[in-house]
DNA sequence: GTCTCGTGTAGGAATCGCCCTACACGAAGC
DNA sequence: GCTTCGTGTAGGGCGATTCCTACACGAGAC
């Protein structure tokens, strides 16, 4: 039996995700988190072999969570579940201690797959994501620009395009509000890009961020 | 029976849904699209006295297909169903045809029962957001928050997304950068919001601008 | 007719953020 | 091994932006 954690702040999805696990005799969910921090709970509290996991959620999410979580003793292996198929997000996922990557624009039945192959051990992506990491890896400079960015631009990155100004990310990441600026104006060049403004809007376009975390 | 038609873009999440839903006796799924175009078809094609719409789906979408949507003869009570729980989109969507707007937060039950009630003719809306709804908007006026810009600000509002900056905003109207911050600054509390990602991520979830996607 | 209120307009002070420059450090190349 | 390159880290200077304040003017309100 496939012991199975569910982590995922939409409670409809999550529930519906469980409706779907539900048909298969040897997969159990063992439990389920809303948040990142319930997460760091259940995890302590529940064993299992999968953890279905969400990138975007309120609390520690998204790679972070996922080095914690490949950290601690008798971890899971990972299974990352989201809404966009961004190559980028996937080998960064997978780096970062993920055992596969499928997008909830997967059949049911490649979910379960998906499950079952991790927990033996093995590695499951999405094939169609697959296809264009294999693609996109092999063309180099072909990649979209935002592919290039180094990890700490592209966490800035994000915090600028939730809306957070320079100098609380300062703050939050306990550096210079100088060095935050000359990662975004780094990373500014590197996507060819000159204000806030156009970064989110390129955010958008390329559909890296959930609206409204 | 209540004659449901699932517009949602995610395989998984829509496969969910449709599982949550056959646990109602009354209730059932007669169709489903993954992107608005194939929607439009079903509709065309199948009857149904509830349609479930998420708003980000590929083709036709959001506020415009609401509108297009409730103009059909025989068009179906539409149910908006969203990740994020914003008034701002809610308003727009009831404005624009719809009967009720529950977000992926919500209890399956909830669901349920918002179906049922939209089926009866009645309106729904999330009641987490409803509250928030009234509370920010103030009771009964379900415009949007950007209506309420003067010509100037909403001038510069449209600047200021396409990435101009107030200096040049300046410039080009004729008007020194102080006037055009003092109007950022305006238009920035009206829409209860403060940096210019918030202004550009508003702009993109409102669907004043219509993403290239 | 006066009195608000919203709007368009700025100035001055303070702050923020950009740009240039710099340095350390690990990886990769020769 | 030495060099180069990418990355993470800042400081200083200065222009850009915000914040607070202010005023004029037209539209409604009373």
């Amino acid at each position: 039996m496939i012991r199975v954690l569910i982590a995922e702040d939409h409670t409809l999805v999550r529930e519906g995700i469980k409706q779907l696990l539900s048909m298969a005799d040897d997969i159990e969910v063992v439990g389920e988190a809303s948040d990142g921090d319930v997460l760091f709970a259940a995890l302590r509290e529940t064993a299992c072999e999968v953890l279905l996991l969400d990138m975007t959620m309120p609390g520690p999410h998204g790679i972070e969570a996922i080095k914690r979580i490949a950290a601690l003793p008798q971890a899971p292996r990972i299974l990352v579940l989201t809404m966009h198929n961004e190559t980028q997000i996937a080998s960064r996922a997978l780096k970062a201690g993920a055992s596969g990557f499928a997008t909830k624009d997967s059949e049911p039945t490649m979910l379960l797959a998906a499950i079952r192959k991790v927990a033996a051990g093995r590695r499951y992506i999405d094939p169609a994501l697959a296809d264009r990491m294999v693609f996109e890896m092999g063309m180099g400079d072909a990649r979209p620009p935002h592919e290039t960015l180094s990890e700490r631009e592209y966490q800035i990155f994000e915090l600028l395009v939730s809306g957070v100004s320079v100098t609380e990310i300062g703050e939050r990441l306990s550096i210079s509000s100088k060095t935050v600026s000359t990662h975004k104006i780094r990373l500014l060049q590197k996507l060819n890009l000159t204000t806030t403004a156009d970064l989110v809007r390129y955010a958008f376009e390329a559909q890296l961020f959930t609206p409204g975390v």
